[in-house]
DNA sequence: ACCTGAACACCGTTCAAGT
DNA sequence: ACCTGAACACCGTTCAAGT
């Protein structure tokens, strides 16, 4: 019955994608480890350290290698998908993930991935900046209304023939939206 | 002591503006309306149902005419403005709008101006819903990072000068960002 | 129709004390 | 270093009963 804040984090991550994120309490996660509650603020000052913690081991598992090798667009796409993609692995990582990066908490940063990328097409640096955010923004909110669809469809009637409205497909579509737009603004290739 | 729904949903708008959203509790409403907690469950089945009353209200009051005569991309640009300032008016006004519509929630869509901007577009209706959701989700974005900057310097110190990110001016960057997207698809004017 | 009073089953957090 | 036990100040919700 000694923990490490590893081990801690782990028991989180299972108790939200079983239980959800409002089911992720304190004092659940205690008794779930067998401690009392008082003794997860050995390891954690606060819930929301905690959470912060969480998120970060959410979007650690889904990292992925960068690529050089490919334009910067298909960069800013590939780490649009990245995120959409740890967000979707577990129960209601996208309000998670969201909450804590909201409450500027969590040393992974998931606009980091999408800065680089847009960098890399030689922009202005406050016009990379509004793009990458932009994205950011597109990316949680299509992602938490993904998950909450999944979610209500998992629990309602199977007959719940309801508009979907957020899928793969609209995801990839919405992003490609905003790039046409970033594209827009693409400074002249310099000659060399 | 006798209330009507409109007179708790008023009331609960106050202690939001004053408190947040987190400290908008049903014991809190109720003792500030001088009533029992149990009182409020005669107006509203749930928490969740008045906090929908109270995102209706606060997109009604923001509501503006639609303006019959601008192009259709300045109405989406209105429209966005629209949404973001009934958002500003109150203190956690992005978070309750953007939680309630997350449910699912509320019979007052902050889409609806959205959608009926983009289609006087002329685009095919699968881009135009595209393009609606993906601004929708750009304005709870950045109108959440807003306010929670606003909330956090209001309350932190003076010489707080991290980085702001999230104002007025990166909020028309952002959405002219998108618009310039969407307009890559416009359809070939009709001749007549 | 609108409200009281009391209860149920929970929360996050603190703190002295134990090993 | 890590945990227990007990307490504090809260939650949302239900339900019988009152006017």
């Amino acid at each position: 019955m000694r923990y490490r804040k590893g081990d801690i984090v782990e028991r989180a991550i299972a108790v939200l994608d079983q239980y959800g994120l409002a089911d992720l309490s304190m004092r659940r996660l205690a008794s779930e480890l067998g401690l009392q509650p008082s003794a997860l603020y050995h390891h954690f000052a606060s819930k929301q350290e905690l959470l912060a913690a969480v998120a970060d081991e959410l979007l650690e598992r889904g990292r992925r290698p960068a690529g050089d090798d490919v334009p910067w667009d298909d960069a800013v796409v590939a780490a649009g998908h990245e995120l959409r993609d740890a967000m979707l692995a577990y129960r209601d990582g996208a309000e998670l993930i969201a909450t804590v990066q909201a409450f500027g908490l969590g040393r992974v940063s998931p606009l980091a991935p999408l800065v680089r990328a847009v960098d890399r097409g030689g922009f202005a640096p406050e016009l990379a900046r509004a793009a990458a955010t932009t994205i950011l923004h597109f990316v949680f909110g299509h992602v938490s209304e993904e998950q909450a669809h999944l979610q209500a469809s998992s629990v309602g009637a199977i007959g719940d023939d309801a508009p979907v409205g957020a899928d793969a497909a609209s995801f990839d579509l919405g992003l490609s939206l905003i790039l046409d737009g970033v594209r827009q603004h693409r400074p002249a290739p310099s000659e060399h």
